[in-house]
DNA sequence: AGCCTCATAAACAAAC
DNA sequence: AGTTTGTTTATGAGGC
């Protein structure tokens, strides 16, 4: 399985390049042309542009309210669809972001909402108050939406006027443009105050305090296009579903307009943030203003903000912080109501939650099926196929991107199973499955892992995935990252459960290899300490027994590397090395490409090891190792390659979030019940 | 086919 | 006595 996806990688080399070049090249593209133009615009044309960004900020919002009769709408795909007809086409190509268009949003079926919905308990009191507050929002999605019609009726005739006008009618365009400006403020406004309502109705069951830090953790990770998608489909299906209920909320008794409408209230709000936020910032004040997840509250209690109680169906208004508490403690107190309030809660929270789980999975199917093809970088944790792949395949540089199989033999030693298993981030023993799992990851190739290893740790470190290397690499790693390139037998344990996720489980078994390969390899060498023994690392021994072979001919995507530019950095030679043996660079912008320095370490390293050229130790360089094709001489000379230098600080700071102490509790010794990470 | 590397399993012993 | 550490052997998979 994992030789597989090792194997597939070289054969990416190429292929990923090309692709991760066209996307990144793409959205790069994307982004000059929509910059590069407006430095040459006129102001009318400015202003043109501006205007149709906010109809589509208008538009946004509005689709996310209009009511959809046809509940078939769920299909992600029709989202354009559900464009208003009055829209004109350049309008929606513009607005639609490339990343969005290939997201296939998820969505929660009308049946799992109804189930959510069956199992709440509501009061006939409660019911009908639903019923009320769904006809309000009704009407209010109608107003809005004759609204709505109006702007854009008025922004045609805007755009008319500039066409014919040109600059001239500058100021009155722009007179023009602030009273749109202002109307869609209104338009905003409304929505906040429509989520407001829904809010303390009880409708919005996303509650500040739940969702703010998820929200901004998001925020803060995720391109806007990417959150605004996220966004459109964790909650499309909801607003679809509420407005499908709320067409039918006369015949339809069901009490499970509920949990709809409870989710429905984010839907609006958040791609509006979004939508702003890349469209036009100066929305973005407002919109945060009118916000009440925004808000902190007086006393920083999650059910009390601006003066009104926000538990779920309460818009009791108090004065003050205590009346509020006291009111919190007579109305909201234990009984089967707020029991009852309580579980719905639980259940959008946990809808939400799996929703969250499901996308997350999707996005990393996504970026490892992009990383596959076209070595995309990952936003995300997960293996970054850099210079791992440094293995040469020694035959023609196999065309075929995708995922192809262990074929390749020599290949990389990437991350494989990306795809698999990726999902174990998410969850991550659902993969597990599989006891002894032969594999051969790197293979021969147990060259240095550190590059490959730092860009990747938070990866290993979280997804239940076996790292691509071999024992003997991996401790060879964990030593060279010692301060004093030596460890114990423990302490290498604890590096390994430290830095992978995988080795949490089944201890005997790789911890019987650990061994294994520490008295197997002469690489390893015991050397007795004052406190007993510790492991070291004789890298000759250890490049000695790295069979290599670079062949091939240089040519291909030398543009590659330096389009990325890191081309300056490599030589000539190794560049084409590089191309040659479909060695992605650092294509992976996302996760923070690393610094031109480490790169080069990295390369360097890699290549050391590629070419069976070792000598990490500048001093103990070695002397004839095995030759290396002439061409790809490269004499790079390497030091220690010592991890430290570009993975020390990250290595910490990553490892700090999930392991705690390794060192002094070995949590996860044999024991699988302390696989609880996620 | 033979050889090599690597993973895994396991027996065994010494040290703790 | 039980565990840890270290060594060794055997076996199988995959690659060359």
């Amino acid at each position: 399985m994992m030789q597989e996806s090792g194997a597939e990688a070289t054969s990416n080399g190429p292929a990923s390049q090309n692709g991760a070049a066209s996307l990144e090249g793409g959205s790069r593209e994307g982004r000059h042309k929509s910059n590069t133009p407006l430095v040459e615009m006129s102001a009318a044309e400015l202003l043109h542009l501006q205007q149709q960004q906010a109809v589509q900020v208008a538009r946004q919002i509005l689709l996310h309210q209009q009511p959809q009769s046809q509940s078939h709408q769920l299909q992600p795909q029709q989202n354009t669809g559900r464009k208003s007809p009055t829209a004109t086409e350049k309008q929606q190509s513009l607005q639609v972001p490339v990343s969005v268009a290939m997201m296939t949003p998820q969505v929660i079926t009308p049946q799992q909402m109804q189930q959510i919905l069956q199992q709440q308990v509501l009061s006939p009191q409660q019911l009908q108050v639903l019923l009320q507050q769904q006809q309000t929002l009704m009407l209010q999605q109608q107003q809005l939406q004759e609204f709505y019609k109006k702007q854009q009726e008025q922004l045609h005739l805007q755009l008319l006027q500039q066409q014919h006008a040109g600059s001239k009618q500058g100021k009155e365009v722009s007179a023009q443009q602030l009273a749109f400006q202002q109307q869609l403020l209104q338009v905003q406004q409304v929505q906040q105050q429509h989520l407001l309502h829904l809010q303390r109705q009880g409708l919005l069951t996303i509650q500040p305090g739940q969702t703010g830090l998820p929200l901004h953790s998001l925020t803060q990770g995720m391109i806007p296009a990417e959150l605004q998608q996220l966004w459109k489909e964790v909650t499309n299906a909801h607003v679809k579903e509420e407005h499908h209920n709320s067409s039918n909320n006369h015949s339809n008794s069901n009490n499970g307009h509920r949990g709809l409408d409870l989710s429905s209230p984010t839907t609006p709000k958040n791609p509006l943030v979004n939508q702003q936020s890349s469209t036009n910032g100066q929305y973005m004040s407002h919109k945060r203003e009118g916000s009440t997840l925004e808000e902190p509250s007086p006393h920083c209690h999650p059910l009390y903000g601006h003066g009104v109680c926000k538990w779920p169906g309460c818009e009791a208004v108090f004065e003050d912080f205590q009346s509020f508490l006291k009111h919190l403690n007579n109305e909201h107190a234990l009984d089967d109501r707020s029991t009852a309030q309580c579980r719905v809660q639980m259940q959008v929270v946990q809808q939400l939650e799996l929703q969250l789980a499901k996308d997350k999975e999707r996005l990393q199917a996504m970026m490892t099926h992009l990383h596959v093809k076209s070595t995309e970088p990952k936003a995300t944790p997960q293996p970054l196929n850099l210079v791992s792949n440094v293995t040469l395949s020694k035959s023609a540089p196999e065309a075929s991107p995708p995922l192809s199989l262990p074929r390749t033999p020599t290949t990389p030693t990437t991350p494989l199973t990306p795809m698999s298993q990726t999902h174990s981030v998410i969850t991550a023993n659902s993969l597990h499955s599989v006891g002894p799992i032969r594999r051969r990851y790197s293979e021969k190739y147990n060259m240095p892992i550190s590059p490959d290893l730092s860009q990747n740790k938070e990866f290993y470190m979280n997804a239940d995935v076996r790292p691509p290397f071999t024992y003997a690499s991996l401790i060879r790693q964990a030593i060279l990252e010692s301060p004093e390139k030596q460890l114990t037998l423990n302490e290498i344990y604890n590096w390994f459960t430290r830095m992978f996720a995988y080795f949490r489980r089944n201890a005997a078994t790789w911890k019987n290899a650990v061994r294994h390969n520490l008295s197997l390899h002469k690489c390893f060498v015991r050397v007795e300490n004052v406190k007993g023994a510790v492991w070291t690392v004789d890298e000759i021994e250890f490049q000695k027994r790295r069979p290599q072979k670079i062949s091939g001919s240089p040519a291909l995507v030398k543009n590659i590397q330096t389009s990325l530019g890191y081309g300056s950095s490599l030589s000539a030679a190794f560049q084409a090395s590089m191309a040659e043996n479909n060695i992605p660079l650092y294509t992976t912008a996302s996760i923070g490409s690393p610094t031109l320095n480490s790169l080069a370490n990295a390369i360097r390293e890699e290549m050391n090891g590629a070419m069976d050229h070792g000598n990490s130790n500048g001093s103990d360089s070695s002397p004839g190792r095995s030759p290396l094709p002439a061409m790809h001489h490269i004499s790079v000379k390497e030091e220690p390659l010592d991890p430290d230098d570009h993975e020390g600080p990250l290595s910490l700071v990553t490892t700090a979030n999930h392991s705690p102490d390794f060192d002094h509790h070995r949590d996860y010794d044999d024991d699988q019940g302390h696989d609880d990470m996620l």
